[in-house]
DNA sequence: TTTT
DNA sequence: TTTT
């Protein structure tokens, strides 16, 4: 029941947001934690870490982060597998974030679109993608119902 | 730079140990790691992460470690790739670890072969495993020479 | 903001169940973390650190851990100051706990007292503790009036 | 045998740098990391933590840090006791670093004396100061000898 | 003031 | 004794 994971990183690319059927907001996104060392070809190696986010949290990471953004974040791993589109099972690992610290000068920053990162609403007539049942980092998006009793929390 | 993991949780299988060409121990298992609440159906859900040591920490998992222990751990998240035998790239993120404590009674664990976790020698004429280039937690062994500059650390 | 602490140790007494004058239950107790290494002179050295815990954690705690059970424990650290009986100002560090793991087997657990651990009511007309603005790890207990603002979360 | 912490926060003042009587480097700061919500006041309130880090990780805080840079870290907590100058025990919790982030642009933090943050010689004839047996973050120093036995790694 |  |  420990499982604990906190990582420094800047994102990939800009934050991802969607909505599940019943209205729950979740953003994905990508964040690149370098590694101390260089590998052989003396290069800076990176680990790509994916990263979802809930309800309130997935907005605020919406409207404060983009790509190149500098991250602190708390969270827990999380594993699940989805059918692809051929039909094979894959099984992901991804961290699940509680706790999101934006560490980059607020001019690097996306703007905060005036809501100050509050809950706003879903988009009445959003498309609705299952992106419980099939992975939210690729962009596969045939529609499902889940409820959100299938919600991590 | 900040990457940092710690889980507590009980092995799914024993596990499993084996060799670089150049002779360096890695030990991989899978955590199970509950979650705090059950799921939907009212079963109680866990998390399954698959883990790895190296060297003299590898030989002590095998040496202390087996199916159903106990075990808190502290590492960091690795993304890698590898070609799977259908020629497709596979993405993995597992946890390197870099700390391990024995949790289960020493009676349930498995008996510590008498070198004390010491750092064995690697067995003479042992399999070559390819668990660099291709995943170490399948067990798809082609002969591949890596070099020691891999490693992680 | 990020400020994480995540240990397993043991409880070096029972853990001490206090209220607020406002009925919202404290637990403390004192974790032994044994180190790595052994000192200079040989022995096993340890890392004693002071815990908190509030409402219904601290009633899980009191329930379940007793001097000696093994625990897992995640929070954050805190420092607070008072004043000792002297008048001088003490600083102190503390981890506030939100998620602990009982480690050791039931039966050298405390007995769950039938509550599985539930939310008890406070007992009525119990004395009331200043382990506010005091040290909730000494037992000094002049009565002091604190709101439930004080309180961490 | 788990103690870990990792945390986010600025300097609340420049790093100390001091050389054990053989020579080793301990650099000590203290840590202000905000806490989430305000207080009943009002205010933002924070933690303030004290931070040890020793050798060459030292000197590169030294380096590499001064009043109000935000670092990132990680380390394990440790607790120590010393006489004060009336001679009464204190007890200290304070965080020993192995792993420091450097958070702010490279303009604002301090010059990094073209050393690149390397092993430095600590400067010969340097003033001995006992911050082992005393409290490394008083500013308490009568000279002592202490071994680098004492040094926790 | 410390646990196994 | 505290940072932005």
């Amino acid at each position: 029941m420990i499982n604990r994971v906190v990582l420094v990183g800047r994102l990939t690319r800009d934050p991802e947001l969607r909505y599940t059927p019943s209205g729950v907001a979740v953003a994905t996104f990508t964040l690149a934690v370098n590694r101390q060392f260089n590998n052989a070809q003396g290069e800076r190696d990176a680990d790509f870490i994916n990263i979802v986010a809930w309800r309130q949290l997935a907005e605020l990471c919406a409207n404060y982060l983009k790509k190149g953004s500098q991250a602190g974040l708390e969270g827990r791993l999380q594993t699940r597998s989805y059918d692809n589109k051929e039909g094979k099972r894959v099984f992901v690992t991804e961290v699940v974030a509680d706790n999101v610290q934006f560490l980059s000068p607020a001019g690097e920053r996306r703007e905060g679109s005036g809501s100050g990162g509050g809950y706003s609403n879903p988009p009445a007539g959003r498309r609705q993608d299952d992106f419980m049942n099939n992975d939210p980092f690729a962009n596969d998006s045939r529609t499902v119902d889940i409820s959100d009793d299938d919600l991590p929390f």
